[in-house]
DNA sequence: CTGTTAGCGCATTCAT
DNA sequence: ATGAATGCGCTAACAG
């Protein structure tokens, strides 16, 4: 890979590397007519700055790093979109890290990041994660991190999250008003942000409107698709009596739809599905099947922007600065929509 | 942000830089007494090598750039996930680059990476994209490119494709057998690849099973979903004898779901709907859907993997690597299955 | 087995 | 307005 340099530059024009330098980034001690000169022969040649060089000699890497569960999601996927666009904003490349879910993944992802690879650091946090150690030396070093989505409140930092609790309760609360008395619910890791929160939320609404809570109506939905399709079946068929389902994540949301089907149960007569996704086109193609998405893109630009804000003016991520951002509530069947 | 280097550890260690960065890269020329007492104190101190003041010297820079139109589809998420993946395997970091299917992004992105910031680059071209001169340019430094999904095929390098022609030969063909006569083909920009290659596919099977090709059937998706649904419908108007669909894309195929049911056409029998996606959802929401599901995942993995092999080996990328993989036709409602 | 030295490409003092 | 010299952190060639 043969790149032309600085001195090859300067070589060709006659002059020393430290003027060109110094031409290129339009210093106010270079006369106009060396600059230009200095800039035809540059796009001629087409030299472009070694970035590495650079990050060397000035301690700042125009780069951030993102890391993630995985991106199979639809959430991560539209986040990404965002941040990738507010990075192309303000000069910076973005290196994106998957962790699968594993806390050893996240150890590892961050310890290459211990090493001024990146001037700051957007995170969803994996549900493997067990202690924030790690990332807690990372902000010792005076990396900033902002989380997103799935934060952990050990690690203090900003966040940008969704209304997780109120539009749980809302959903909720949707289920109830359309009749539902026994509603089960398909959590996700409890350790997760976003599984106890929107248990809560979904806790509470029962609890406002006279309903008792019960243990067995609650599914912790890790595993396989496979794995859960088979423990919702089972459900069901155990409690006959559930007449609403609420889905804390996409695919669960997706696997009760299935189960349902399965056992012939129709949707919405029979049983009531809602769900977080953030799939557009699922109640599209299933206008039975209610959805409450998140403003994934939003959030991911949000995020973003804090960090960026936090880089460029070399101050640390406040937990103060936090956000947290309305998702919509989208019920084709009955046309109701709620912010 | 304040990293332990080199040096430090080795006034530390009482000993010189070099022999401690020897020790740490494993040399044999080191005592195994040293080594370990310098990776002990490398490991207390948390001691993690500057990347780039490595990349700098070594002319290697462990990085591979990912360009891509958008995230906002399940095909580019999957096969991220793949990539992701190999070059995890390969200690490699992965920077993403989004195009919008912007030519002139497209354009500045190739000239970010102009500069050495990677060992090697996945792209899949973005329909805005008139010439390929950029990254001929690139191309002609020596930085390998491997060419996935969206392909041009004025750019000599490996490609790893979906089988675009067999499997719209074969979608148009389950159409014919299953009793349509009139199908319309909504295809994505004839400029890019699998444009073209879908389309001649769809030609190719009307032509063997003697059904004229005419132009008045084939309606060009660009523009938003909101324009696509509008022509759509626009067409399905004027032409009522069309009595199935196939759709190049994900987005055509869920518009024209939605243009159906805006008409009250019942699908699948009034009309039938076959389209490429691959959300594996999909067709478990709608099974009245029938889907072509690219391998996005492997799709991933194998470019990730012609490229790596090509930077250690210090190889071109050669166009004879290059690889087409099976797609997957599912239709739930007939409960066919093809590979 | 370990230390000294030089240089990757760049920006920045310090000279002129 | 321009040039020479230095050092960012690291590795490798060259000494011992």
């Amino acid at each position: 890979m043969s790149f032309v340099n600085l001195k090859q530059l300067a070589g060709e024009l006659g002059l020393s590397s430290s003027t060109v330098s110094r031409a290129m980034r339009d210093s106010y001690e270079i006369s106009t007519a060396t600059r230009e000169r200095v800039k035809a022969v540059a796009q001629q040649l087409n030299y472009q700055p070694n970035p590495y060089a650079g990050s060397l000699r000035n301690n700042v890497t125009k780069t951030i790093g993102v890391i993630l569960p995985q991106l199979d999601n639809h959430f991560f996927s539209l986040a990404i979109n965002g941040i990738e666009e507010v990075a192309q904003q303000n000069g910076y490349h973005v290196l994106i890290y998957l962790t699968h879910d594993s806390g050893e993944q996240e150890k590892a992802v961050s310890k290459y990041l211990t090493s001024g690879r990146v001037d700051g650091i957007l995170l969803a946090l994996a549900s493997g994660t067990r202690s924030v150690g790690h990332l807690e030396k990372l902000k010792l070093m005076g990396v900033p991190i902002v989380q997103f989505d799935r934060v952990s409140d050990a690690l203090q930092t900003a966040t940008v999250t969704t209304d997780d609790y109120t539009s749980s309760y809302q959903a909720t609360e949707h289920l109830i008003k359309a009749g539902c008395r026994t509603i089960a619910h398909l959590m996700v890791s409890e350790s997760l942000s976003i599984g106890s929160r929107r248990l809560h939320g979904y806790q509470a609404a029962l609890h406002d409107h006279q309903i008792p809570y019960d243990t067995g109506l609650v599914l912790n939905g890790r595993g396989t698709n496979e794995d859960n399709l088979g423990h919702i079946t089972q459900l069901l068929q155990q409690r006959p009596d559930i007449d609403g389902i609420f889905a804390s994540v996409e695919r669960l949301a997706l696997s009760s739809y299935q189960a349902c089907q399965r056992m012939g149960l129709s949707i919405p007569d029979a049983i009531k599905i809602i769900g977080f996704s953030n799939m557009e086109t699922a109640s599209l193609l299933a206008p039975s099947l209610t959805t409450i998405t998140q403003p994934a893109y939003a959030i991911g630009k949000e995020a973003a922007r804090i960090l960026f804000q936090a880089i460029i003016k070399h101050k640390p991520v406040l937990p103060t600065q936090s956000l947290e951002l309305k998702s919509e509530l989208i019920a084709r069947a009955s046309t109701a929509r709620k912010g």
